[in-house]
DNA sequence: CAGCATCCAAAAGGATACTG
DNA sequence: CAGTATCCTTTTGGATGCTG
């Protein structure tokens, strides 16, 4: 399904990091911060099949491989960035009600 | 993160299924679909420790819970409901090119 | 009804080493 | 540079049984 793709640890956080302009494999890499060569190019796999994502190669030596938002990824971008939006906005209030919340359970 | 609890498999689903109004317990089980009662019980408490939903109980015999959405959750859905959305809108088109691809990859 | 506890299986993710 | 392959750990989720 589309939701669990865009849903696991790095989908979504791939997606917004080509938003601005294609990137290159270590440059996407990079970019994302904290994911595994091996998670990058699996997580590429999926985006690339669902087509949300297009990869391109210049045949020099060493191989030159961008990636870069397909339109159907473009479109899918507006919303992830709404919500990641929304997030870092909101964030400080809900570590506020977790705090609320841990020191109401500490007094029982 | 908050990231990680909207982003868990049940996480959204949760919050969308109170988008309309509040809901009980097994309600909101059958709702939702497919969860077990440990997930949804589970994943009910990071969303409520977050600020996103309230529990209400009211002292009858046998106890009547009903969960709602926060003010915080109630502005967490709109994003939300967007990416479900596009996705409901276009599965059928990541479904073709995932079909284009997996016929391009079997002719080789 | 609204849960919690326990145990187990499956999936996701990470570290490391290697290749064209 | 752009990946793969292998192995291992962590996380996630489900089934079942029990309680106030």
């Amino acid at each position: 399904m589309v939701l669990e793709h865009v849903r696991g640890r790095w989908g979504m956080l791939i997606l917004l990091a080509l938003q601005p302009g294609p990137l290159r494999f270590f440059e996407l890499r990079d970019t994302v911060g904290g994911i595994s060569e091996k998670m990058l190019s699996q997580n590429l796999r999926v985006l690339l099949r669902d087509g949300l994502i297009e990869r391109s190669v210049e045949p020099v030596t060493p191989p030159r491989v961008s990636y870069a938002l397909a339109p159907l990824g473009e479109e899918l971008a507006v919303p992830l960035r709404a919500l990641l939006d929304w997030i870092a906005l909101r964030t400080k209030d809900v570590v506020a009600a977790q705090r609320r919340h841990d020191e109401a359970a500490s007094r029982r």
